[in-house]
RNA sequence: CGGGGCGUAGCUCAGCUUGGCUAGAGCGCUUGGUUCGGGACUAAGAGGUCGCAGGUUCGAAUCCUGUCGCCCCGACCA
């Protein structure tokens, strides 16, 4: 291709709206252009870039024999209400209707449309396993689409669908697909490390991210100093065991008593006015599930600097959500001031972190607006009933206080979740009846498992890590073009050289950019690092009058002197390898 | 959804507080000249319903109301 031919639109200035680097990046070299909030034209630099990282996708999925299919954006809405996911997405959700009045949804992923089509065809247990894929414009309704492409309302996914007739069937499956995603990130050149991550219904290891270590990541991954373990935050428990009920300190003597904290709801203002820690301090929090009619409250405790983990609550309670503020008052929860005593009167089951249970004398809320209690014990200030029934389980996040389980330190950082493997379970087989008949006849659900990679999540990563103060640097792989031809002159000599070699290039399928512009070359020079092609050959009068090219790498600091009968030869190899 | 901020040329922004000449600058763009190995210089130009609607006023980019759009922080940490 040549420079004057194609539209790459680089400028000088991000715009302010860019806050990441990536983000800036994108723009400044012309990848992508903002139409709406979450929603992006992709250009010509950007979608070469795209449909690189899709290629070494497909390749992967292929090599394990995972087949692509494409299913269709828009879906019946009927579809997503049988499963339940229709009212659960919420409003992140697009939902729209036809001109009769049918309603629709744009999918935000397919689990529904897949396992119907597997349903339609699939009854027997010869027909398995089988793994379907795709490569698709997904759609979610962001509450607040930023940074760029981290964080979108129109995207690239790959998802897979593997379906089996045995849990060890989808165990190979879930390690081919794992190894797979190794190797595509590796092969796009940008580190991700897998993490475990919260596994649903089916439990165990269950379920992996994939996350590039980067600051503008949206996710904390906990991991072990020396490597050994990482996780998801939502996920990594603590390293010490739990206690039971009866570890709680034994204070007979201390007293509980009120006192005043006006407007001191939040831990800090109640730590300040009374002078505390807030390790002292126990953090009551009211939960609840189920619907409005058979659900029941949650109180669950955890010490004053500890944060409560929803998804760990969520898997000792089923699905709660954190209490509605107006519904908990009128059961009489003193929303801000509630104290684990509560549970003494409010019917409610009570769930305790072990660090709030070890904590003797603890300040807590009063279950009185603008009053809190010191010297609260479990062991006095629970009645006996209570205490019989409460849960001691992990529900916080942990610290830098905890250990990994191999006892090493644990590190916190951010990263991109660029890929997430599951295994589902019969969840969505279940609620659609896709059943598959055994050698017996018998009936079951097909067990499935499913296996996402963001492609867009891939380009941000790979800008996030690799770019330098000059720009982007492409990894081979994903690079839009392999090689740049920089004349510095397009005239002359430069001008048949370039031509040729832009000839010779593209016969051997590899991508290459003339940069033919009427432009001096510090522009040239500026643009083409910007733009991070990996491999420059600058063509100059001096140079050429000897019978050599200069080759640089992007990612180097000095350029090479090549014979123009040599270089295409060295460029492919490089370009190759 | 809550809070904050911003909408003026393709881009980055000034002007608005205190209403008043033909609405400005830099970058980019067009044409000419000089330049030509790391974002050149110069001359002449093109380009704007000041987001939109309404209001106040003799007069609105500027004040008021509404509305749309965009960005940032937060979203359950009581």
């Amino acid at each position: 291709m040549y420079w004057s031919r194609t539209l790459i639109p680089t400028s000088r200035e991000a715009p302010t709206d860019a806050d990441i680097l990536s983000h800036k990046l994108m723009i400044r070299a012309g990848l992508i252009r903002r139409i709406s909030a979450g929603v992006y034209d992709w250009l010509p630099l950007g979608w070469r870039a795209m449909q690189k990282i899709n290629a070494v996708i497909r390749e992967e999925m292929n090599a394990i024999n995972a087949e692509e299919i494409h299913m269709p954006a828009l879906l019946p809405a009927e579809l997503w209400k049988q499963t339940g996911r229709y009212f659960d997405y919420g409003a992140l959700l697009f939902k729209l209707k036809d001109r009769k009045g049918t309603e629709m949804i744009l999918g935000p992923t397919h689990e529904e449309c897949v396992t119907e089509l597997v349903k339609a065809y699939v009854s027997s247990h010869k027909q398995l396993p089988i793994t379907l894929y795709q490569i698709q414009t997904k759609f979610r309704d962001e509450a607040r689409p930023r940074n760029g492409l981290l964080r979108v309302r129109e995207f690239f996914m790959k998802d897979a669908y593997s379906f089996h007739s045995s849990l060890e069937s989808l165990d190979r499956t879930y390690h081919d697909m794992y190894d797979a995603y190794v190797k595509i990130f590796q092969r796009c050149g940008i580190p991700a490390i897998p993490v475990e991550a919260e596994s649903g219904p089916i439990g165990g290891d269950a379920s992996h991210e994939f996350i590039c270590p980067c600051e503008a990541g949206e996710d904390i991954v906990v991991r072990a100093a020396d490597n050994s373990w990482a996780a998801n935050l939502e996920r990594a428990g603590r390293s010490t065991p739990v206690p039971t009920f009866s570890a709680a300190p034994q204070m007979p003597e201390a007293k509980l008593d009120r006192i005043q904290t006006p407007d001191a709801a939040a831990i800090d203002a109640v730590c300040k006015l009374l002078n505390i820690q807030s390790t002292q301090m126990i953090k009551t929090m009211v939960f609840r599930s189920g619907d409005a009619k058979t659900g029941k409250w949650i109180v669950a405790c955890v010490r004053g600097d500890h944060e409560i983990n929803e998804a760990k609550i969520r898997r000792i309670a089923g699905p709660v959500e954190l209490a509605d503020e107006a519904a908990a008052r009128a059961a009489g929860f003193v929303i801000g001031y509630v104290g684990p005593h509560v549970a003494n009167t409010i019917e409610a089951e009570l769930i305790i972190d072990p660090d709030a249970l070890l904590t003797a004398n603890a300040t807590s809320g009063a279950n009185e607006l603008h009053w809190h209690v010191t010297n609260f014990n479990w062991k006095q200030h629970l009645s006996a009933d209570v205490q019989a029934k409460a849960i001691i389980a992990d529900i916080r996040n942990v610290t830098a206080e905890d250990k990994a389980p191999n006892g090493t330190d644990l590190i916190f950082s951010k990263g991109i979740e660029l890929g997430h493997v599951f295994k589902l379970g019969t969840k969505y087989s279940d609620a659609l009846g896709a059943v598959y008949s055994d050698d017996k006849q018998q009936s079951h659900s097909v067990i499935m498992g499913c296996y996402g990679i963001g492609s867009g999540r891939i380009l941000v990563g790979a800008l996030e890590t690799l770019s330098d103060a000059d720009g982007i640097r492409w990894p081979m792989a994903i690079a839009p073009f392999h090689v740049i031809i920089t004349p510095i002159k397009y005239d002359g000599q430069a001008r048949e050289v370039a031509d040729r070699l832009h000839k010779e290039f593209s016969a051997r399928q590899i991508d290459v950019l003339v940069d033919d512009r009427d432009q001096r070359p510090g522009v040239k020079f500026k643009d083409a690092d910007l733009i991070g092609i990996p491999l420059r050959i600058v063509l100059g009068d001096k140079s050429l009058a000897t019978g050599q090219v200069e080759l640089k790498e992007r990612s180097k600091k000095d350029p090479e002197m090549v014979s123009i009968d040599k270089i295409v030869e060295h460029v492919t190899k490089l370009v190759r390898t």
